[in-house]
DNA sequence: CACATATTTCAGAAATTTCTGAAAGTTGAG
DNA sequence: CTCAACTTTCAGAAATTTCTGAAATATGTG
């Protein structure tokens, strides 16, 4: 590796985490390298920077494209394909979250509700299939938040975490306002969409 | 194999996804047994219905102890270990959520914690550092919401989940109603807490 | 303690994943 | 079309991870 110091310790780093992660090592370390670069990368830098053979980089590349957490371009005079991260790090989170949603979430639902729909043959499967249901609507809840959350503006987003928790609290005050003695208050209404 | 069809699709569909995370794929069958398993299970059991090797349920056994997921029970007059998964389906991802953070996302808290206290030797050092610095603040703001969130009894939570992105509206709402001319309203006092 | 029942460890086998160099493919310029 | 510059593919090598059987260890009972 031919890398500052400060620079190398990051992309070994993400190689490490990339390899519990589904990613393994060396599209961990491309990626952490193309994000702390300040100028797009071509496939030679990295083979250099990251001393990895051309081959390997090249199919890092290709996998990183298909999580959409880079993007290529090219330069005026050069037939090179260079390389950026995509977006700022709000962005790049989305992205991820967007992509194992995708890979892992959306399929194991499809699995789930497939299983759902067979008939138990005994107690256990029809106990089986309770437990799997259970399963089920937590991550449709999950997802349902998701979905909503998605589509805020980051700054909206950002707002929204660190109020945290407190929100618990905001809602009970604005329970309280608005609550009707044995009515359905506006507040309530709202809260049940 | 020796399962129900309906729980043998299931314990396969956790096997694979198991090894998109960092659990390896009996690890997933085991636990998927025990999800679904009315009863605790002991080690010769799940030899049995997943046709794998005595030791390996054992090592998968231990490892499932290690990220707090399984139990180990006794039964009155007999000597054998028996195991079940640990709370109901929110108390799982709880400690799913809790046990990757401690693994994952604090490790990596840490190093850049340190890496960006070194001093950058050029400007590509210091251009680095500035990501990774952006990078910092977001999982520091990520964990600040969820040490909040972590803190919400489960129906708490369900309830703020099945709110999703509604809460702005509430804000918007509450804002308007308590802003005074000119002055600090109580609202926004409670907003920045 | 001796024995039977259980569990854990661990060295190496088996399987899987990652990585490489060589060859094939692509593309723009002359 | 031909060449040079560049990228991708892919078969097999290398590395890593997972899995197993055999041996070691632990534990309750008489």
């Amino acid at each position: 590796m031919n890398l500052p110091p400060v620079i190398q310790a990051f992309v070994l780093h993400f190689g490490e985490m990339g390899s519990r992660w589904g990613i393994n090592r060396t599209v961990g370390q491309i990626y952490a390298l193309l994000y702390v670069s300040p100028e797009p990368l071509c496939a030679d830098d990295m083979v250099d920077r990251l001393g990895m053979s051309r081959s390997n980089v090249s199919m890092g590349l290709k996998e990183l494209q298909s999580w959409n957490l880079v993007r290529l371009m090219h330069k005026p005079d050069d037939r090179k394909d260079y390389f950026t991260t995509l977006g700022d790090i709000w962005q790049i989170v989305r992205t991820l979250v967007e992509e194992r949603k995708k890979r892992e979430v959306d399929p194991t639902l499809s699995v789930l509700r497939e299983l759902l729909m067979q008939n138990p043959a005994m107690a256990d499967e029809q106990h089986a299939q309770d437990k799997m249901r259970e399963m089920y609507e937590m991550i449709e809840m999950l997802c349902g938040w998701y979905d909503d959350v998605r589509r805020l503006e980051t700054d909206r987003l950002i707002q929204l975490l660190s109020l945290g928790a407190k929100v618990q609290k905001i809602l009970e005050v604005k329970d309280r306002l608005f609550a009707l003695p044995g009515g359905r208050s506006k507040a309530s209404a709202e809260k049940e969409g």
